[in-house]
DNA sequence: TATTGTTATACTCTATAACTATA
DNA sequence: TATAGTTATAGAGTATAACAATA
């Protein structure tokens, strides 16, 4: 958040070295900027990304999903409301009761998904080829390191992309 | 974006290596999220705060503004009527070109911004302290180090956060 | 009574197109 | 004519509170 995070409308420093709030801000907008801008090449948001994606592997209720995506369950409403008007989901009645709705992908979401998650994994790809290949595999081990350690030490609430 | 992204629904394997999209998207959301709840104990948006950030060491012009923050004329004029409207802002008319508007940080806008981002930095700090020293300012670097390279790549056009 | 999901409402955020005023 | 900024409009996304149906 200082006043180096701003490399866009300032002659770049080669030997700057960016802070930890700095490098691990931009580098996080960079990468939700990649995956908006392949979710917007199929006309839909982040958080309608974020909702396939959690339904690849599931078939939640209303509350689970809202629960899953971080939401109120009136926004989770409006937003299985608006995905199934473009026939991405389905809601499928409870066998077991009948207050809960199911929320499944159809095969048009999971094409859709795919295609974006596709899309997304090459830009990431992309990404990481600007460093050597052990540069790589070094911070990718970090990463998935920080995460892990992260996760057990706030008993598991790591955000679900997909 | 695989099904091992979810780590909060499913039991944690320990010894799960996650894939660096996996890995670069949880902990871009998880960045992202941190802000998101510091921006939010001030009742800002995250945009709010990016503007805010932005403001920090600039008078932009409105279009100028526009193009910092990635978004359409008409999109700014909305993002600083509601900051000018809880004081956080001020327009300032350009002495040179009458047309010109100038956005300008006021006393209470700095004030949050600066609450805001050592929140954010606070939050940062104690999220890497799940690594040892060394990990970290080895991550540290090898983000940094990624950052450059990609905006070298790309003829510099990193997210300004702040 | 408690829970599940929806509805009503209000707001922020975003873009497109049309407009005003300056240059 | 071209540019800077605003307005009008439409839609997505979000939360809070009230509600209906079911447990």
């Amino acid at each position: 958040m200082s006043s180096t995070a701003d490399r866009s409308s300032r002659p770049a420093d080669p030997d700057e070295q960016l802070s930890a709030v700095d490098g691990l801000a931009q580098l996080s907008f960079l990468t939700i900027g990649l995956l908006e801008r392949r979710a917007g090449e199929h006309r839909i948001s982040v958080i309608q990304t974020r909702l396939l994606g959690v339904l690849r592997d599931r078939t939640p209720t209303m509350n689970e999903l809202a629960t899953l995506l971080g939401l109120d369950k009136s926004s989770a409403t409006g937003l299985v409301d608006r995905a199934e008007r473009r026939g991405l989901v389905t809601r499928v009645p409870s066998s077991s009761d009948r207050r809960v709705v199911l929320v499944q992908l159809t095969d048009a979401g999971r094409a859709l998904v795919a295609e974006a998650s596709a899309g997304f994994e090459s830009d990431v790809g992309t990404l990481l080829e600007r460093l050597s290949a052990p540069d790589r595999s070094l911070l990718v081990g970090l990463i998935s390191r920080l995460l892990v350690a992260d996760a057990d030490a706030n008993g598991v609430d790591l955000f679900p992309l997909a």
